[in-house]
DNA sequence: TCATAGTTGACTAAACAGGTCATATAAGTA
DNA sequence: TACTTATATGACCTGTTTAGTCAACTATGA
């Protein structure tokens, strides 16, 4: 019941890339974790899993960098926690003895059901936005 | 993002004694794991979390046990879990340089109260009456 | 060629999850 | 009083996840 910092990083990086998308510029680790103070090393291990997801592309060699693989309006929040958060295998509710357990079962999935709804809701295009529009001098912290 | 077998637990254990409470009677922890398959030495450490919490009291002797402290209709569900679960220190936010820090941070926020509103929303007799709706004989598998 | 930047894999310290075990203490019952 | 049931408390344990770091390798543009 805790957002993972890793899914705050991949979120983070994948904000920073759709900042560059209508250009189809690279951007590279460095810079992201620079300007919005991620560790450096983690954040490559996280660009690795965007990049397994098939979320963004990458290239190598001097002025490399990495790039969204899709419009931002079509790439959701869930896709990018997803991507860098273990498997989340389903609750099983195998042979519970009494009828509370498959109550609370149901509501427990109920719960999780309706978060995973809002993180579907949240495209990258509307956090940008969301993000440009609080910006005090418009694109420059991003 | 997963709901630990711990909250599981003490929900269960909290709609055994609910559905004792109008009766005025103790539940054993005994009884309740055997009753719900809860491992019994967890179980007695869940109980003594809710009984710090407030939620419950209890006494000791043979035919002694536990009960709920207050009516079912006023306990919801993110006390049952804020008693049994770490404090959830809420995200300090410190120094983020960028603006895309504070969106996602302004985000994650949202997605944990909205999942918080949905814990608060449910009683423990909304509980307790959908457990009973559901059994098919009843009173006997509470 | 050479610095830049992504790729890969191993490693680690700390916290948390999901428990168990042993012992002490209190209270009802015979 | 002795016995038994049941709570009270604290230490302990195993495995997994979190949040990272380190080192070596590979590709590529200038």
């Amino acid at each position: 019941m805790q957002i993972p910092v890793k899914a705050h990083y991949a979120a983070i990086a994948m904000l920073a890339l759709a900042a560059r998308y209508r250009a189809g510029e690279l951007v590279s680790a460095r810079s992201v974790s620079a300007d919005h103070n991620v560790p450096n090393q983690f954040l490559v291990q996280i660009l690795q899993q965007l990049r397994a997801a098939g979320l963004i592309c990458s290239s190598r060699g001097s002025s490399g960098g990495f790039k969204l693989q899709r419009d931002p309006e079509t790439i959701t929040l869930a896709e990018i926690v997803d991507a860098v958060c273990s498997p989340q295998l389903s609750s099983t509710t195998e042979g519970d003895a009494s009828n509370l357990n498959q109550v609370m079962s149901q509501v427990w999935d109920d719960v999780i059901r309706q978060q995973r709804n809002q993180l579907e809701q949240r495209t990258l295009q509307a956090l940008l936005d969301q993000a440009i529009s609080q910006a005090p001098e418009a694109m420059f912290y991003i």
